[in-house]
RNA sequence: GGGGAUGUAGCUCAAUUGGUUAGAGCGCUGCCCUGUCACGGCAGAGGUUGCGGGUUCGAGUCCCGUCAUCCUCGCCA
């Protein structure tokens, strides 16, 4: 026999079919109704809410406060019609309570439980595991459950292999900064933690396991924003004896297996592709919201022999000339144009020319320079705009103009409300720039990572422009977020060289920092691809969510603190000295506990 | 590292131009109430105005600094 304060049910499932069943219920308590003679309690858990009802004697002087853990033992009971409560599944019956077990009492908590709250964030966090007994919170936990498990099945169906990679690594030399992790049998030196599993699961490929995949952490110590914590997860996978295609059509089939059993979504394929050149071209960004128009428009050929001085010389010193025809349907006042040039100089503009467009000459600054015959159809041709519409211009270098119109564009569709929800429109962004140049330091970057597959195996020949090769390297964006990122890697020892080589990575340093890989596939590395998808950021867009931080239990902080167990911490001298560390900072007071 | 916003009761907020004893709703506590589900009624407790300086006869309010949280630029191969 289990012991008799255990549930025979949860708090969600009891019906009217269960009607003079004597059943016991454990949660916690809700909300409260005392009317003296009768008193009315709401027990939760995470499957749903039961209305308890107790005669005063039954109650007693035991104290019910909100948040005690109880179990109630009573009968199933069919309320009166006017008494049932449609809101809620449980709502047509209630328990007659014949027992109370106090399990656990509770001081009354710092803020309500309710699923709607409007309580500080700090707060929330402090007491995390109290705003995780929300019911908002805890289904997008258990929708990123729901999505996550599909994932997995879908992989494995693929005949994908999951395989756990290590979680103290090498520091690597490129990319993000590492959170390092010292070493205590080998004084000096430290592991890192990995910013994605990429080394190892290429080493994977060279292992001929063929198809991998893992629900990864992965580690990244840079500045937070709403869709960027510090550790993160990726569904991370990788394939041999493939390119491109085939990475595409495994997540596609993937992707719409999970949204069709996590989200009820029917995803069409294959999902659009474009270059990397053609977003920026058409969107100003390398991750556009397909959601809406409202796409860029070259005006070269208008501007290179207009009287506007301003045009001709971004156009004279190699610049842009590029706007956005916004239709008359979306209504611009002055003021609404002034707040986006203000934007547009925040983002390094130096103004914003606009025009209302009209075949007699319209309105705005541009109106006097479309007055020569045929001029303003000539424009208005060229941007795609109709009598009424209004045209936002900006000139300037093209990557200035690319990313004030881009910006610009997504604030128009927010303000407008263009992007429906509810709406899902994926897109694979392909080869995107091979390498960056770095002002700072007067070399070039891998825009990806070193190990990259170029679309030129040649590299462009000797007198390449580095600046004008492109990568095979994909993104996958969504609803105007970068879910996730992969590539076609370098298989052939040459390419590679060639690759540090334009890097400035010389032989020796080559040898300490990637010795072990590139050893690796010196040894039969088969052509191999992979990718990486965001899972935080999937989970939180597939429920509508704009910040990542509610789909995760335990998140930090924009200044990447835990703000529950108050992490990061100092340490005890002694634990310091074990690990062969001493911190460069004054040995400070620890701060007061907050509470 | 830079920019912006916020910080007053347990929670969410108010407090006129710098001016009396810093208020309200919710929550909490006590009492009353047998059909509530945002129960209702009466009463009550509860404040280092984030922290530290300064100006002033007088600071929640003005100034300087600092801390925390959020958003953002840089950063994120």
């Amino acid at each position: 026999m289990g012991a008799s304060w255990k549930r025979t049910h949860d708090c969600g499932e009891l019906r009217a079919a269960h009607a003079g069943a004597t059943v016991v219920l454990n949660g916690w308590v809700n909300k409260r109704r005392d009317h003296g003679g009768i008193y009315f309690l709401d027990l939760r858990d995470r499957y749903g809410i039961t209305q308890i009802v107790l005669p005063q004697k039954v109650a007693g002087d035991v104290k019910l406060g909100p948040e005690y853990v109880l179990s109630v033992r009573g009968k199933v009971t069919l309320r009166d019609g006017a008494n049932i409560n449609r809101e809620r599944p449980t709502g047509e019956i209630e328990i007659a309570v014949e027992h109370v077990e106090v399990l656990s009492s509770s001081p009354v908590p710092p803020f309500p439980i309710e699923d709607e709250i409007d309580t500080a964030l700090d707060l929330r966090l402090r007491y995390r595991y109290l705003d995780l007994r929300r019911g908002s919170l805890q289904r997008n936990l258990i929708h990123r459950s729901k999505f996550i498990q599909a994932m997995r099945r879908a992989f494995e169906r693929e005949g994908f292999l999951d395989i756990e990679t290590p979680i103290l690594t090498k520091a690597t030399p490129e990319g993000a900064r590492d959170y390092l992790v010292p070493s205590r049998v080998h004084p000096g030196e430290f592991y890192a933690l990995p910013q994605s599993p990429q080394i190892f699961k290429q080493l994977l490929m060279v292992s001929g396991l063929d198809k991998y995949f893992q629900v990864a952490r992965c580690f990244r110590d840079e500045d937070l924003r709403a869709d960027r914590q510090p550790e993160f997860t990726q569904l991370d996978m990788e394939m041999s004896f493939v390119d491109e295609e085939d990475i595409f059509g495994t997540w596609e089939r993937v992707l719409q297996a999970t949204m069709r059993e996590a989200c009820g979504v029917e995803l069409e394929s294959p999902f659009p592709r474009m270059t990397w050149d053609e977003s920026m071209e058409r969107f100003g960004v390398d991750k556009p919201d397909l959601r809406f128009g409202l796409e860029l428009r070259d005006a070269k050929s208008w501007a290179a022999d207009c009287e506007f001085q301003v045009f001709r010389n971004a156009l004279a010193a190699g610049g842009r000339v590029m706007g956005i025809t916004v239709p008359a349907a979306l209504a611009l006042s002055r003021k609404d144009i002034t707040t986006l040039e203000d934007g547009a100089k925040a983002l390094g503009a130096k103004g914003l020319a606009w025009w209302k467009a009209e075949k007699a000459g319209g309105a705005g600054p541009l109106a006097k320079f479309c007055v020569a015959p045929g001029s303003a159809e000539r424009l208005m041709a060229l941007m795609s705009a109709s009598d009424g519409d209004t045209i936002l211009f900006v000139a300037d270098r093209e990557a200035v103009v690319r990313k004030v119109l881009g910006d610009l564009r997504n604030q128009l569709g927010r303000k407008f409300s263009l992007a429906q929800s509810g709406t899902w429109k994926f897109t694979w962004v392909t080869s995107f720039p091979l390498f960056e140049w770095d002002e700072d330091s007067k070399r070039w970057f891998s825009a990806h990572h070193p190990f990259t597959a170029p679309v030129d195996w040649d590299l462009g020949g000797a007198n390449a422009d580095f600046a004008k090769l492109s990568s095979r390297a994909y993104d996958l964006v969504l609803n105007g977020w970068e879910l996730g990122s992969g590539s076609v890697r370098i298989h052939r020892a040459d390419v590679q060289q060639r690759i540090f080589e334009i890097l400035g990575i010389g032989p020796e340093e080559r040898q300490r920092k990637f010795g072990f890989l590139l050893e690796a596939l010196s040894f039969g590395a088969p052509p191999h691809a992979g990718f990486a998808l965001g899972l935080d950021r999937t989970s939180a867009l597939t429920l509508g969510l704009d910040n990542i931080r509610d789909v995760i239990a335990f998140p930090k902080t924009a200044s990447a603190a835990d703000l529950m167990c108050g992490a990061p911490s100092q340490v005890a001298p002694e634990q310091l000295a074990e690990v062969h560390v001493r911190t460069a900072v004054e040995a400070q007071v620890a701060p007061e506990p907050k509470a």
